[in-house]
DNA sequence: CGGGTTTTGACAGAAAGTGTCAGCAAGCGT
DNA sequence: ACGCTTGCTGACACTTTCTGTCAAAACCCG
């Protein structure tokens, strides 16, 4: 087999596994001595793909995302552009800083001339009017991690009151987020705005669900929730 | 020169010109055969590098914007991703596809675990509420290829009024989407809110100066106009 | 249709890649 | 602290790929 098509076999292995792989497994499974595995690691790694190696547990991928090489026409990189500086002016602090760098890395990935060219593509998107009295970086931490939240929520002209919530889905509308998730309280999936969440605590308790499970169940009930 | 570093070297004047170089060219550039930049070519090809060979004219980028292989973290992918679902969700029908053709390349580019671990992230984004009369497609366009405006622009309470105004900036807030440009009838800068063009015509007919000295401009006389 | 240019296939020699092996570094058990 | 094991790298001889050369095919233009 050529050098190039079994860096992308392996580059396809290390993506596959969670679990790293030896040096050793990796020869036998190509036919190739352990010397040459290390060889495509150590091109790989030159190639931008992060992949680690760490002595007595073999190689892995560096938590993240991969994207190989790709094109885009002038619409396509106006699109990721635009939308990226949506996430900029409407994401929580980290989702925001994480635009921010999955942009810096775009533009350095591209040559400068396209560079200049995208950024002044005069595409904005102004920032919210609402002004949020939580972290929507918290609600998608539950929502990733899978752990209960306990909100304070305010119904219009009503004192807060305090529920636990199951967090399936997060929705930007245009004036307000909004955030989808079983009520404890009310023992039905509900609409919860986010301005009018006056306090949350994440709770170091699972949802007894997978929120993808959670997801399909709610898209069900609520069809033309846009969420 | 090791014949990847001279790869990305190729791949690098490529970009930087927008006129065809000859086989002939790049191989006195490099010191190489002519056999020897074909194949070069092919493999940049084979690596999905968008050039184009043409007999008698030589060797272009196709045009569009490539990226080189690069990984992002958990939240900068979900920032990708969310960005681009406020394309599908609030762009014109030529960028919301362009979004979603996107979209499909970043899917493809992951593998299927990846995949479907992003797609389900949770965060979506909802639609537009205002309704607008015209396609922003037609603006961004005159935008892009610097063409003069004619709109049929209705303040609160009065008939539409015709006027032709150089588009500068393209603004998406969280109510209505706003068009920043100088107006010939006011002989200034003024801001038009999509939903009140009550129609537009894309006039054959540049603007006298450059879109991005006229934003340049602009951004110095309304500096919180987050344009 | 002929001439010129671009591109590709084939081949011999040069350069890079590979397997082997010795040696270094790190960790662990005694 | 020492010996053993495992992971990793440098050096070297051999193998495979890359390169330049050249002829031929393909294409274009007058």
């Amino acid at each position: 087999m050529q050098r190039s098509g079994r860096l992308l076999q392996l580059l396809q292995i290390l993506r596959e596994r969670r679990v790293a792989v030896t040096a050793k497994f990796l020869a036998e499974r190509f036919g190739i001595s352990e010397r040459t595995v290390y060889r495509d690691m150590k091109t790989l790694v030159e190639l931008g793909v992060p992949v680690e190696g760490e002595a007595g547990i073999g190689f892995i991928l560096r938590p993240g995302f991969f994207l190989p090489s790709m094109a885009f026409t002038r619409d396509e990189a106006d699109a990721v552009l635009l939308g990226l500086r949506f996430v900029l002016a409407r994401g929580d602090g980290e989702i925001a800083k994480a635009a921010d760098t999955a942009l810096l890395k775009i533009m350095d990935g591209m040559g400068d001339r396209d560079e200049t060219q995208m950024l002044g593509n005069g595409l904005a998107v102004g920032p919210p009017e609402t002004e949020r009295r939580c972290e929507l970086g918290t609600i998608r931490r539950a929502m990733r991690d899978r752990r209960k939240l306990k909100i304070a929520y305010r119904t219009d002209g009503q004192a807060s009151r305090s529920r636990v919530v199951w967090p399936v889905a997060l929705g930007f509308f245009d004036q307000v987020e909004m955030l989808a998730a079983w009520c404890e309280l009310r023992d039905a999936f509900r609409h919860f705005r986010i301005d009018r969440i006056d306090s949350l605590t994440f709770l170091e308790v699972n949802f007894p669900r997978s929120r993808n499970s959670l997801l399909a169940v709610y898209r069900k009930l609520e069809p033309h929730a846009n969420l």
